[in-house]
DNA sequence: TTGATTGCAAAGCCTTTGCAGTTCT
DNA sequence: AGAACTGCAAAGGCTTTGCAATCAA
């Protein structure tokens, strides 16, 4: 299941001219592991496995994957970006303005947008990207209802 | 054609115990004339009509503004959100990844959308905060092939 | 009068940057 | 050696907060 191997992470940077660093195993390991992380968290998570870790180098780290395509990171709220591994399924995501619920959600549920932008204008869209803002079911209701 | 006029501001104020001040009014109008404007828009064009206004002002009185349903924001990168005045037509955006435009689109294309996520999951749209991003027509194309 | 509102300055959160030292090839 | 990488510390962008002075009603 999932992650890049050591192997294949290594190939993929060293073909870009980058190197395979502990530091860059541990980044990727965490968000392989957390599933939906902000740097933040990643950085917490790497350091309870390996003392010294930078800050500056969880978001440089970070950046260099989302370029190699093996993270991918989304906007669920104000503050900081939560990244997912690539080798989780494709998914968007719905966040209720209310309870502040995260919900996700697979990506044929979003396919007639995906489809009615592409037929509208042309518009490719990022479903990992996307965040819906709303109301959950619940929520709904108590505003409603 | 729009906004609200003083009157009708105070009365939105007064009625939950708020007060209309020069400030308020003016914070509404530049969100109004700007359209899209961030808090540092707003800023300067509040500043360019009446001088010794601050930013915490101009922050405090959009979350005001925002909570009595006169403005909304939304993200369109990762820098500042945008306000748009409530009386404008709502609409969603699309923001491309590779050139930075800004597309609006009407409520009508995202639709599909906003009814299959109630149907799927009884989830409701704020269509006005959606923000999708992806790649616009031109960018697909110097990409895909 | 009196509670809401403002300006100001400081602090806070998240992120980026410059640089010197280190590591890989 | 030469280039990539890291840690560190400082700076940067955006936003929030505490407080005393001011203002609307």
């Amino acid at each position: 299941m999932g992650g890049a191997t050591a192997r294949e992470l290594q190939q993929e940077l060293r073909s870009r001219g980058y190197r395979l660093t502990p530091q860059r195993q541990l980044v990727l390991e965490a968000v392989e592991e957390l599933r939906h992380a902000t740097p933040d968290q990643v950085l917490e998570r790497v350091r309870s496995k390996a003392k010294g870790i930078n800050q500056s180098t969880i978001y440089r780290t970070l950046e260099l994957l989302e370029s190699l395509e093996l993270v991918t990171h989304t906007h669920l709220g104000h503050g900081a970006p939560t990244y997912h591994p690539a080798s989780s399924p494709d998914h968007a995501h719905l966040v209720c303005a209310g309870c502040g619920e995260v919900r996700q959600v697979d990506p044929d549920v979003v396919a007639p947008l995906v489809e009615a932008l592409k037929r509208h204008c042309g518009f490719t869209t990022d479903v990992r990207h996307l965040a819906v803002q709303g109301r959950c079911a619940n929520c709904s209701e108590n505003t409603e209802g």
